[in-house]
DNA sequence: GTCGACATTATTGTCGACAATAACGCTTCT
DNA sequence: AGAAGCGTTATTGTCGACAATAATGTCGAC
């Protein structure tokens, strides 16, 4: 479903598709290297990856669409500023979803898939050791996706492919620490009673997963505490 | 949060705006003139609409982003195709985000908004007694979207705004019957509930409702027998 | 007659140039 | 000094032309 054409290209050239410039992005939001409210100017992204203001255009209607960014008509796209509340939804919708997922997952995955899954449980591991941030985000977030891919079902994979961006944000807008807490532990663990066909406790894992990431952020009090600067002094 | 400069325009005007083609689209689809599987040609729909090809792509990356078209790259776009699986899949998310947006819009609900939501279940009422699909269709799908902007939850308005329009092509593609089943009856009962403030009846008004548009649906036995010919011959 | 290679057509993808709009700075008046 | 009006600049929106790709039709070899 994503483009897989040339994983070299993608990991080693500079972007130059909409989906690795869309992805770049993502992880520069996600790597707080671009806060919530920042300007994207379109000329200005179109300089920094050379290509043209069109492919910049198509790159920011999927960042909106995924929750990313905003855009204003006439006005340009900023980094999206969640608010607690919001923060708040996307996790109580994502749990929902993702244990919808696991029970359109369990009835079909074989032997194959779950080698696959444990296999990309590595590769976290591997990344969390050596501390690649980058590639520690892009895994976490792949995870999750690769359950919903594996489970057939377009319309929930679009939908966590949309609530995998939005954590995303929502966790660089509202975590405190630097530690990430999509964490291969309690993927694992989630794997082991997919191997023993427990949906139930599968799920339980799935939820418990999820309110753990949620509960490290600093979602209480004031909802505007954590927001941009720029709103506070405007 | 919509388009609603010029209202008269969209009424009357043959539509010329990003949102108003897609709209004009989606009303189609959801009356069945353009069925599953339909391709859509850019330059025919830009030839039809007296737009030009560009504007025509945007509408299409916004359909397919709700999920009523699906494209192809290099391929171009048909009218998507959706599974009785994945139907399932949708309501069954669509009834966790609804409960959602009822418990956000409880809260700050005042009486002037409550007296809009009544106004609109009467223009349901004058749509469904003058027979008029089109305005039917709008209508409902709108009254769920109003409660959505009501409840002031940015993430679950556009959550609905594509659980709605998919459930349009759901409906479009799995009901035998004419008759449209979001009707001014149960919309009505829901926001009695909300009027007292009850959130619970109000839910479960809501989850009701959903599933007796859901009953409706011939989603039973082969999920392939309401899809197009198309696939059927291939 | 059927299959494959090639040419032709149809359709989508991309780009750069221009238009429309909003943001900024300057001047001027009170 | 502050504010309103106006011209300038910066930025986004739109379009038509061209390139790239896939679908279709045609011809020839066997």
């Amino acid at each position: 479903m994503k483009s897989q054409g040339n994983a070299v290209r993608s990991a080693q050239m500079a972007p130059t598709t909409v989906d690795e410039i869309a992805e770049r992005i993502w992880l520069s939001i996600a790597e707080r290297r671009l806060r919530p409210g920042m300007r994207l100017k379109e000329a200005e992204l179109a300089e920094i990856f050379g290509v043209s203001r069109a492919r910049i255009r198509q790159v920011l209607t999927a960042l909106e669409r995924d929750g990313l960014v905003k855009t204003e008509a006439n006005k340009g796209a900023i980094v999206a500023e969640p608010s607690a509340e919001e923060a708040r939804d996307i996790f109580h919708i994502r749990r929902e979803v993702e244990q919808r997922v696991l029970a359109r997952l369990i009835g079909h995955l074989d032997a194959e898939k779950l080698l696959d899954l444990f296999a990309h449980v590595a590769k976290e591991r591997v990344a969390n050791a050596t501390n690649d941030q980058r590639e520690i985000i892009k895994l976490s977030g792949g995870f999750h996706l690769m359950l919903a891919e594996m489970a057939g079902a377009d319309f929930l994979w679009g939908m966590m492919r949309d609530l995998v961006s939005r954590t995303s944000l929502i966790t660089a807008a509202f975590r405190d620490s630097d530690k990430y807490n999509c964490g291969p532990d309690e993927h694992e663990e989630l794997l082991m009673h997919l191997k023993n066909g427990d949906l139930q406790k599968a799920q339980h894992a799935m939820v418990h997963h999820l309110e753990h990431v949620e509960n490290e952020l600093k979602l209480s009090g004031n909802p505007e505490l954590a927001r941009s600067l720029k709103d506070a002094l405007l």
